[in-house]
DNA sequence: TTTAGCACTCTTCTTTTTTTAGTGCTAAAT
DNA sequence: ATTTAGCACTAAAAAAAGAAGAGTGCTAAA
């Protein structure tokens, strides 16, 4: 991999990612100061080594999945983000009123609308959160609002209706046993603490304790269920790209962009470090045809993943930039905040 | 419309439903008992009528807007809820530890699942709702989360950071201040009398009024404008409706079934009456080529909508057959639970 | 090493032809 | 007064044929 032959696979990477057609090699002679058959020979190579390939013995060129590879990793500029882009979400950051977790949900939801991809922002992964405190609120003689709290802040609240003949006195003392029992507990162990040290109490002192134990464990199981806040933005944006001009290609993946918990497995960051990650194709895991790009973020103690779903094809740089823009952004308010 | 021209039509409308294909004169001599002719004859009568017409001159017919109106109003049988439609909802009613309002939730995900149209449940319209409670709970030195609940048990959290010098025993009285003095407050008009009323006597007693009044206020604010619940079911199932075989009607649905404030808008019922109503084409004012059917439910006095969006083209018998029997597991329960 | 030249391959677009499903109308039959 | 058989006619869909275009690979000369 010469220089020459680096410049001619990033030209026909960019140029494919800006036009969506094949790149022929008589496009490409005026960049190259050369003729088109000196492209040609040169296209050879690349594709040999498996960096581009071609839909047809006579057609133009497109990048395989290593050539993106190959791009993104050697040839990609680290460009600076683009003034109207910076714009955008300087407008986001200039609000100092504005929670960091509602600031990243409005960026993300600015960079789906400015780029035509599909952007995800998973939160609230309530996993290391710990019992901070569980109410109980009586609405009505037979109904009442569970709300538990967590040590990060996460809420979550369910209505229950009990028969008028259970004690909604009992409830409440029954939720205060928790407090003082299990708070500080982590949340996927309180369902299990619940049965084995908490059940055997409230036997002795609560009357119903059957049907109030039972209130409270579906509130935690809920909890458990449910606490995972996931916002995608324009789901149908990527049809907009002119790669998906098949209905059948097309319901595919609107079938897959439905599936939230699919969506959330894939987006999902687990791993360690703190850079921005670029699956394409096969390696996304989710769709051969598609790419994700996707960035861990802590606020506040907690994680969270920012992501982006668009083509193979899709703008690396940007999408790149943006989101190290977000990152910047973020770590001065932080500082700000002293944290 | 004498009665053979009535069961003509019927005919028309049931088996375009079934087949998606238009239906010429000689599919049906056969039910008719006479020649391919003499339906012809007939059918041009419909035709006249409007309530069936034929994409081009040579063509079968199809049912128009008003044909599908007509068979809804006049022809359509009340028949009753098939067997295994009904055995998949029963097992839901059968669970009486379930909530109803989350019974609802899982009958909609059934009836998408088992008759590929999109369906919707539009609860919680906090509009009627009373302020019942505002609970602080400190998260760290310099973060709290604020607890709104209201009379109908609709819950709304939100998570605010401050800065170390407030103090947050002084967030907690002005939350007592506010229970004090606004429970019972229409959920809406919160926002008002906190400024009214609460903010000049705060202002004499809480150092930091001007930080915690808006804290408060924000969180109130989030309340009305998050506090809708919509569940969307199967948005993209409609595609597989066979007359959706157009990328760019494909491209148009998908973009309108993304947008959730419009659903929420179109499918929302906000008449008085109770029966099933029955939106066509045009009439549901989301997109001429579906129908739109729905249903409005009460439980613990509130008011919510059931829907179901699908291809005009869509079986209407199954679906009104579906959301009363709905209907009359929910009244069922309601009784037993002494409502 | 580069380039001009040329035959060759596929795709795509356009045009033409064929097939098919259905109609409307007329005149005869019931 | 209906119903029906018969037939000419239409439009769409499918299949076939032709023409144009874009791009390649290879050879041989520069």
């Amino acid at each position: 991999m010469d220089e020459r032959r680096n410049n001619l696979l990033k030209e026909i990477v960019e140029t494919y990612i800006k036009t969506a057609k094949p790149v022929g090699s008589k496009a490409l002679c005026s960049k190259f100061d050369c003729s088109s058959a000196t492209i040609r020979n040169e296209m050879a190579v690349l594709e040999d080594l498996g960096y581009i390939e071609k839909n047809h013995i006579s057609s133009g060129r497109i990048p395989s999945e290593s050539g993106y590879r190959y791009y993104v990793e050697h040839l990609m500029e680290a460009e600076k983000i683009t003034g109207s882009d910076m714009l955008k979400l300087q407008q986001i950051f200039a609000n100092n009123e504005l929670e960091l977790s509602d600031a990243i949900t409005k960026c993300m939801e600015i960079i789906s609308d400015i780029t035509n991809y599909t952007s995800i922002v998973l939160g609230k992964s309530s996993a290391d959160n710990m019992l901070l405190q569980v109410n109980v609120i009586a609405l009505s003689a037979n109904q009442v609002v569970a709300i538990v709290c967590t040590d990060k802040g996460n809420v979550e609240n369910k209505v229950f209706t009990v028969s008028e003949t259970t004690n909604i006195a009992e409830i409440i003392k029954t939720s205060e046993i928790i407090n003082k029992m299990l708070v500080g507990t982590p949340i996927n162990e309180v369902s299990e603490r619940l049965e084995i040290e908490v059940k055997p109490i409230i036997k002795k002192q609560i009357r119903q304790y059957e049907t109030i134990y039972n209130i409270f464990y579906d509130a935690f199981n809920d909890f458990v269920s449910n606490n995972s806040s996931v916002h995608i933005n324009g789901r149908t944006k990527i049809f907009e790209q002119p790669e998906y001009n098949d209905v059948a290609e097309l319901k595919r993946l609107a079938n897959k962009l439905e599936d939230v918990k699919f969506i959330e497995k894939v987006a999902k960051d687990n791993e360690d470090e703190n850079e921005i990650k670029i699956y394409i194709g096969e390696e996304s895991e989710f769709d051969p045809n598609v790419t994700i790009i996707r960035k861990k973020y802590h606020i506040n103690g907690e994680d969270g993943t920012i992501a982006v779903i668009g083509p193979k094809r899709m703008d690396y740089q940007r999408i790149v930039s943006l989101l190290e823009y977000i990152d910047e952004k973020l770590d001065s308010r932080k500082e700000q905040n002293g944290e």
